[in-house]
DNA sequence: TCATCCAGTTAACAACTGTTCTCCGGAATT
DNA sequence: AATTCCGGAGAACAGTTGTTAACTGGATGA
């Protein structure tokens, strides 16, 4: 079912992603609320008009940036959560996985980090149902685990929640130490290791 | 030792703290990257280059909030974290304070969110040195406690980030709740309330 | 082949920005 | 009483901003 995009779309869609591309790029050192719609338009080489053709607002081009962010990292998310092991090699792994991610996508993690309480609201709200959702499918996927049994669904909530802002503030952490000497990130590493296990303590024995 | 002011150094000082109340209402809907001179000038009634005599920038200005938005906060959070009693008419105390700071100064709380992450790298920092001061303070009165027994120097400061990130995610949940129902408010309380139990329970079971 | 569509261009608009230099008048100092 | 200090005002600067309207030329569909 995926038809071929004639010239003109297949077009429109490459000035768009460079859109997203440009902002990203001029995001890391400033906020969305002032980006300029002008800033943009020269940083892709494209006459300002141009903007109007993708987008109403540099707010509306922050809400595909936080699609473009999020969007696509739910499954791993999931699988990540739910794969087996010990919860030892679990925590190593899940960290090792955000180290990775914001390795790879420095500028979405720092975009989100920042615009997540920033100064425009539709993209704060977009942010905030992306979390929502994230804390949603960490829920269900803590309530197949044997150990939540006898846990309501509250409490479960409660959990992904923690998880979720967990995971966001060490991403933050890494993001900090990107260009620091490997021994900080490994201090990160250490520091994110052992909230989490503090964490599996707590639930392990919440039903006492 | 406190010499009454003479009239210029009072006048220079009102005008000082127009600019920060001026600014920190812009800043309700904006971030301060997108803070302009002017702006700030025309809402305190005064000419843009009577700005330059109190601050460099606006970002100089942004670090003088940084610093009045936290820097009356650690006596305060001191007392609270050391205050005896159960740990569950502790956890409802804390957060009661911080549901009441909120209530009390919004837009400082708001502020310091948002430009945590921000587009302003020196205020980045002073609010990242404050959290640090807050977390060896907190550090420091959970040693005091019979429960630390044991507990060495990282795994301290580990718990007392904890508590510090979990602070600003629960003062965060009150800002957004500010305006909603109060049945809502309550709910942030409870989930509040459930993450500190868990990190307690977490805690007392940890050198297991 | 011809008419239609539409992503991107050009030109112009009033409004706004940070920063400079020069000046004023009351407070502070001698 | 005379002088210095200094917070604030005023005017002007070159650049920037978002948004409008009318236009161009290649892709699209009949």
């Amino acid at each position: 079912m995926s038809h071929t995009l004639g010239i003109r779309q297949a077009q429109k869609q490459k000035t768009r992603q460079a859109f997203l591309d440009a902002a990203l790029a001029l995001l890391e050192e400033q906020s969305l609320s002032s980006l300029g719609l002008r800033e943009v338009t020269r940083a892709v080489g494209v006459a300002p008009t141009a903007f109007y053709r993708h987008f109403r607002s540099t707010a509306d081009l922050g809400v595909a940036l936080v699609d473009e962010a999020l969007g696509s990292l739910h499954p791993m998310v999931r699988t990540t959560v739910s794969t087996a092991g010990g919860s030892e090699e679990r925590i190593a792994r899940a960290i090792e996985l955000i180290a990775r991610h914001v390795d790879t996508h420095p500028a979405h993690v720092r975009f989100i980090a920042r615009e997540r309480h920033g100064g425009v609201q539709p993209v704060r709200e977009a942010i905030r149902a992306q979390l929502v959702r994230f804390a949603e499918e960490v829920k269900a996927e803590l309530a197949k685990d044997s150990e939540a049994a006898g846990w309501n669904d509250d409490d479960l909530l409660m959990l992904a929640h923690l998880y979720v802002d967990q995971m966001l503030i060490t991403a933050s952490l890494f993001l900090e130490a990107l260009e620091a000497p490997a021994e900080q990130r490994e201090r990160v590493t250490q520091l994110a290791a052992r909230q989490l296990r503090l964490i599996t303590v707590g639930r392990r024995h919440w039903l006492d």
